[in-house]
DNA sequence: TATTGTAGATATGTACTACATATTAAAATC
DNA sequence: GATTTTAATATGTAGTACATATCTACAATA
């Protein structure tokens, strides 16, 4: 059996012992974000290893964002932004395509289930912005001129939600739903029959319920739902 | 203005240089999962560093999961899993209270949204899955028994929802949600009116409508939703 | 001929040493 | 007492050396 992120020990190097051994140590001592921790020559020395192998270690979780290093300074325990290494990993010439396709429809769940915040946290200066938008939209002259301000409608509603880590999420998982967009043939809002607009999605943020809306956006997206099997 | 993940240049170290430039190779010379990438001396000579500087920037893009390294045999580009780290940094004692609640809510907009997915994707034998759980449940002597046939109804959910990704999300996610769940003072389900039982949910995935669904999730969920302000 | 054994080449992993450099704190100077 | 100098500090970078797992190729053996 195979598990992800979990390599035999038989094929463990002395570095992955150092990390492990140190992801115990910081948790039994209970370092916490703005703690500083020894220097490298004090860990490695009570490690008995090398500074090179436990500069390696330490290069990991800088990397992970859990500690920070500051040149003769030290280090320091730092509060890790979850979200900030999926960005940059998030691309989609390295992804394998059911990988995007997860994400396709993450995209899709989130935008239904925020409905719920939205209605918690709606105001009138931010449906005022929506309405801006989409007024702008209305005069656009170019394709990109619209994507662009297609991009910011939803945005804005990420921003209504009030909560700032499924906005950044959000944001992040755009380039692969923009390559799934364009890979998967998907009809024109045009083609479609009972389709939503913006405007309508407004209205109904203002003057109806959530099930309504929810409904509303499933139908402003349903090209994309079609693709869903 | 400070953006995030973005440090000024004029602090940058050389191995965050020598990280940038590895990053556009990477790109420009279209390296995918699977090609094998120059040695670190190769490397460290072309962009005239040392090998320890090089090994340095090597080793973030190994802890991001984009290059791995085999003894003796070189590197190879590899497909990230995008979710791996993440699991590594979710921990509720390092994050703040913020970051949580914003986990917290995501957590519950995904199981709002991911009823759209259930619906296209649900089966005899999903549903039959559902009921033997929901049995157990019914017999469950502890409270501890109860609360984990609870998890397992919820993740075999997200296992119907066909959507692997979204699942082990839902698993890094779990740690500060039940984090959450022990700060916040959660009412039990009992003291609430309408609450919706597993039981119903299967009744309603069996025959009833999406929308009848999401609104029985809501209600099974209602503890939660209370808390959203 | 087919198999096994051996030797050498290879590239990463680990160790040690040395020094550069930014920052802090202590000491010296006025 | 205020300013300047000096010294100590800990990470960042460089260079060297060697260990070691794996592959290749060739040699030895049956």
């Amino acid at each position: 059996m195979k598990l992800q992120g979990i390599k035999p020990i038989e094929n463990m190097t002395q570095v992955d012992r150092i990390e492990m051994n140190l992801h115990d140590y910081f948790r039994n001592e209970n370092f916490l974000p703005g703690d500083s921790i020894p220097k490298e020559i004090e860990l490695a020395e009570a490690m008995g290893v090398s500074r090179t192998a436990m500069r390696e270690a330490l290069t990991r979780f800088k990397t992970l964002g859990l500690i920070e290093s500051k040149k003769n300074r030290g280090m320091v325990m730092t509060e890790p932004d979850v979200l900030q290494n999926m960005n940059v990993v998030m691309n989609p010439r390295l992804l394998n395509q059911e990988t995007m396709q997860d994400f396709f429809e993450l995209r899709l769940v989130i935008e239904m289930g925020i409905v719920d915040l939205l209605f918690v946290r709606k105001s009138d200066d931010s449906i005022k912005k929506l309405e801006e938008i989409v007024e702008k939209e209305a005069n656009a002259k170019t394709i990109n001129e619209s994507l662009k301000l297609d991009i910011e409608f939803h945005s804005t509603l990420y921003k209504i939600s009030g909560n700032h880590t499924i906005e950044r999420f959000q944001r992040i998982l755009m380039p692969v739903f923009d390559y799934m967009k364009n890979t998967l043939h998907i009809r024109s809002q045009e083609q479609t029959a009972d389709y939503v607009s913006h405007k309508v999605l407004i209205k109904i943020l203002k003057d109806g319920t959530v099930e309504e809306f929810r409904q509303g956006m499933y139908k402003h997206l349903i090209q994309y739902f079609e693709q869903i099997k």
